[in-house]
DNA sequence: GATAAAGGTTCCAGCGGTGGTAAGGTCAAG
DNA sequence: CTTGACCTTACCACCGCTGGAACCTTTATC
């Protein structure tokens, strides 16, 4: 099996399988005389396992664990599940993250979005709470964009000008 | 003020803040006679707000149409609306391709996490709906997670061996 | 004045996982 | 025999930095 069949068999490209040959998360495949790659179903198979540890968000580095776990017999469950659950609180985080910047875009996008004129609630929110150094840093992206957008064209402040 | 200052100021660091430099991100910075990169007030502004559009999830790309808005006067509403539509997108597209992903490793880490019988109720989730190749493939990551955590240790499948 | 520490400077390499390119060798079919 | 599809190695580029090496400048201390 060429490396084109594997590569489609295994939903990994072609570039990809050379490239986890050279960094050693997989053995060198066989060459055939002419210098082929040649990939056995059992190879495929692996690929296959490493497709879908990447699929499910899992590092390279997790899944050269996975598959030296993968590979040993007398492994323990508690390896796998600490992997799975590290990866996880690494998930956890980042959904975390994400949804907080959402949430602030979010808000910015609302107000911007609306009228022309400059009565913007999310002025004084900023200037208050949530403010900290946009007070003293009033073009800040935030403060910019709320203020700007919320500003009708002949009263533009002076962005860009201002320090 | 040198660099040091300005990262401190700013929030980026000095290699970053080089980074930006020889990237154009932010024009050159002046010299002193010696040689060392002088900010002005202005110039750490410009950080600032690129630190809190990075912070935003913005890419660099984003943040350089941002900052040739912000210093553009006659710039339209629509356009840093639009940019920050469009962010929101890709945001929401990595949201929910993150949550999809959480959601098969919780279900994962919640039957592996059980005993140490052999009966698995998702093992028979795999061999139905969402099974697909896992049918065909029994040592897929998810299949082999599943079914190595749910056999007792006398009983382990033939991973590794099988194909 | 010497010296050392703390800053600055440049350039080069690397992370992961590709995509693209070039220049060539090989294989199957017409 | 030629054509075209596939394979090979090898390199550069990307994202957004980050670290290190090797060297220069400023500042402080003895």
């Amino acid at each position: 099996m060429n490396i084109g069949q594997a590569a489609q068999a295994s939903g990994i490209s072609a570039k990809t399988i050379r490239y986890y040959e050279n960094t050693g998360l997989i053995p060198a495949a066989i060459r055939t005389g002419s210098g082929y790659r040649s990939f056995s179903a059992k190879d495929v198979h692996t690929l296959r396992f490493i497709h879908r540890a990447r699929r499910l968000g899992f590092s390279v580095h997790d899944i050269r664990q996975l598959l030296t776990l993968w590979q040993d017999k007398n492994r323990a469950s508690a390896d796998v599940k600490a992997l799975a659950l590290a990866h996880m609180a690494v998930l956890d985080g980042k959904l975390a993250e994400l949804q907080a910047t959402q949430r602030t875009l979010q808000h910015l996008i609302a107000h911007c979005e609306g009228d022309d004129r400059p009565d913007c609630p999310i002025l004084d929110d900023l200037a208050g709470e949530g403010a900290e150094r946009l007070r003293d840093e009033p073009s800040s992206p935030l403060h910019w964009m709320v203020s700007w957008c919320a500003l009708p064209a002949d009263k533009h402040p002076p962005i860009g000008r201002e320090n």
